[in-house]
DNA sequence: GTTAGCATGTAAGGAGTTACATGATTTT
DNA sequence: AAAATCATGTAACTCCTTACATGCTAAC
């Protein structure tokens, strides 16, 4: 049951998607799609490639010391039943989609997703989003200075993530009237500009 | 050695030290102040009361059931062990403590630490963000629209936590000046409202 | 020739989650 | 008397990290 988060595995399928990879270039790329904050061990990854293997979504492929770099690595490439596997996980539109690690995961594979699904998706995460305000303002804050601030801080980045997804809708949908389906650049419908999901910024460290 | 990620047993140490409290309770005000992504389930705050009592960092109270509630309930009271394991850590403002949990960990308790030390974890975590910030900069971006528009925000959000330490860090030097320690209610120096770190808001669901 | 960075892995363990299990007390 | 919610715990499992271990190749 792959039901839960199979973030990573989901990412490496995505990549795979678009072109054979080998494992060490695969953590930088996937680095800087998702992670952000602390950085993907190998530790992690090459474990959970052997695992893909024996799922039968990836496969080795023949290295062929080719022309340029004749060094050795395991390239991957992604299988059928890998490619059938990451449709049917990135297009369901279920709970499990708004939260935060796994919509930043569908979210960044949009491009293979159609309209329809993108809907529900964004949607979907606005109203969790929008519960945790809710009940996060019916609580009464604590009388200390800083976590005060830091509330108010948690707070304020939440709204403004609800507002990013608010415009993202308003753009899908309008690109969806034309019907030639358009970029999803938001347009900025509220003054002030968006924030982050859970994730945060950086690369690789080494 | 207590060195990493002891965020929980910090915080419950943190509220312990305002008030003895069971379990229960702690949870919920665990939630508040550090628990915006995924509540903390049972699974790992009894356990980690354990663990505190065999480190004797927390001692059970008795519990005597006075007038009001006479339900069974274990309350937990921090000892001067406790507390000084605790102040120690929060005072610690080493690269640790630029981390993103840790560092909202010790900011929420910043009123027990002194100027100096608030001022050097403040600066820390800056520029660890603005590291970040450098090293995405020097990578391209991808072609794709929605991953391009995930960094952009990511950016963007990781570029207001920077203004707003920037704030933090005005606001103390100017009460640090103005000898009376006056409220780190940063004054926006800069146009746009901060940002949050790594959390998310949310509460109780249960 | 030696250093830096590419490349792949394993073992141990930390930190937390879900699901299970139980029961008391308060509210309706 | 039933339902909600307070209250405490355990066991199994997931996912990831750190630290260790190894060796190649490109550049200086």
């Amino acid at each position: 049951m792959p039901s839960k988060g199979a973030t990573l595995e989901l990412a490496v399928l995505g990549l795979l998607h678009e072109s054979p990879l080998h494992g060490y270039e695969l953590r930088k790329r996937l680095n800087l799609l998702l992670g952000w904050t602390r950085l993907l061990s190998y530790g992690s990854l090459y474990p959970a490639l052997k695992r893909m293997l024996r799922s039968g979504w990836i496969t080795e492929v023949a290295t062929m010391s080719s022309s340029v770099s004749r060094r050795q690595r395991i390239v991957y490439q992604i299988t059928p039943a890998g490619t059938e596997f990451f449709t049917s996980e990135i297009t369901d539109a279920g709970p499990a989609a708004w939260e935060d690690e796994s919509f930043n995961m569908r979210f960044a594979f949009f491009s293979r997703t159609d309209a329809s699904v993108r809907m529900r998706i964004l949607e979907g995460r606005r109203s969790r989003l929008q519960e945790r305000l809710d009940r996060a303002r019916a609580l009464s804050a604590g009388s200390d200075r800083y976590q005060t601030e830091l509330r108010r801080h948690a707070t304020e980045s939440v709204e403004r993530e609800v507002r990013w997804l608010a415009d993202l809708i308003e753009a899908e949908r309008a690109s969806q009237d034309r019907s030639g389906a358009q970029a999803p650049r938001p347009t900025r419908s509220t003054t002030a500009p968006p924030v982050v999901p859970t994730t945060d910024l950086s690369t690789e460290i080494s």
